[in-house]
DNA sequence: TTCAATTCGGACAGACGCATCCGATATGAT
DNA sequence: ATCATATCGGATGCGTCTGTCCGAATTGAA
């Protein structure tokens, strides 16, 4: 469904997300131990997610990423999925086909139709901050 | 969605369907023509095909592949998606996690749960001849 | 029998996603 | 100032999926 990428991603915006006050930093390392991924390459990760304004970073000494508690509110699981992904998994054709559409459609289009909206929908409507208070209530696992 | 040599796979059986008499039998090189596909690449996923009866092979000069007319009714999309890219689209989690269930479920185990069941339920029921007879009237595309 | 057409099967090449390494940069503490 | 602790960013390596090449095997036709 989600690239590797887009995975670890979802943990640690989740992870981050559980912070219980405004502003609570988390390192790199704390993150990574967290949600159980390679330190390095969940580095660059975060890295995008800055980029794109999904987490904030707070270089140098005692630095670390967090979530504007205002951004926290407006986030959804689009958000991080359309960031590292991108929307093809909402749009793109069953059989990769490019001109693929609903005037010109591949004999999968009807069927994948109605899926791709529902993804989309779901994608849509799951909140970040929902889910991380899910996770402080229930003991959810971000890990194996 | 699936994996390329996934949808190519389909592509191909779908051409093979659209035969309209009984045993009718296409070349690799007729089929990949259909689907604009790499030939040699083709040829691999027709073999695996084969293997696994979803199709059948005819070897040496005239040869070629088709679809047994008693395979053809009882045929459906789900069966090319196992063969190839197994059932992990329908059953594995969506931030990847092994141990991710109704009993220990991950953050996104609800929301993924109707969607999963939504694509298997589909792939289950949408079938190849059904298909295949949609392409020969409304002049459906497997290129591009 | 010989030849041409075709699938089969193994080895290899390329691209891209996943992951690592290391130096540069930033920042607070001593 | 100097140092320790972080993130940042480029270069590199690895593995799997995608794709190619070529000879072997099979079968029908001349």
């Amino acid at each position: 469904m989600f690239s590797k990428t887009c995975e670890y991603a979802i943990k640690a915006v989740l992870y981050i997300a559980t912070a219980p006050e405004e502003n609570n930093l988390f390192s790199l390392n704390a993150i990574a131990k967290a949600i159980d991924s390679p330190n390095a390459y969940t580095s660059k990760i975060l890295q995008q997610l800055a980029k794109t304004n999904i987490i904030q970073s707070v270089k140098g000494h005692a630095g670390g990423y967090f979530i504007a508690k205002n951004n926290l509110s407006t986030l959804f699981l689009s958000d991080i999925v359309d960031a590292i992904d991108g929307d093809g998994i909402c749009t793109s054709c069953g059989l990769g086909l490019k001109q693929c559409s609903a005037k010109n459609p591949c004999p999968l289009h009807d069927q994948f139709m109605q899926i791709r909206t529902d993804i989309k929908l779901m994608l849509k409507k799951t909140s970040i901050k929902q889910m991380a208070d899910g996770i402080s209530e229930k003991d959810f696992s971000l890990k194996r």
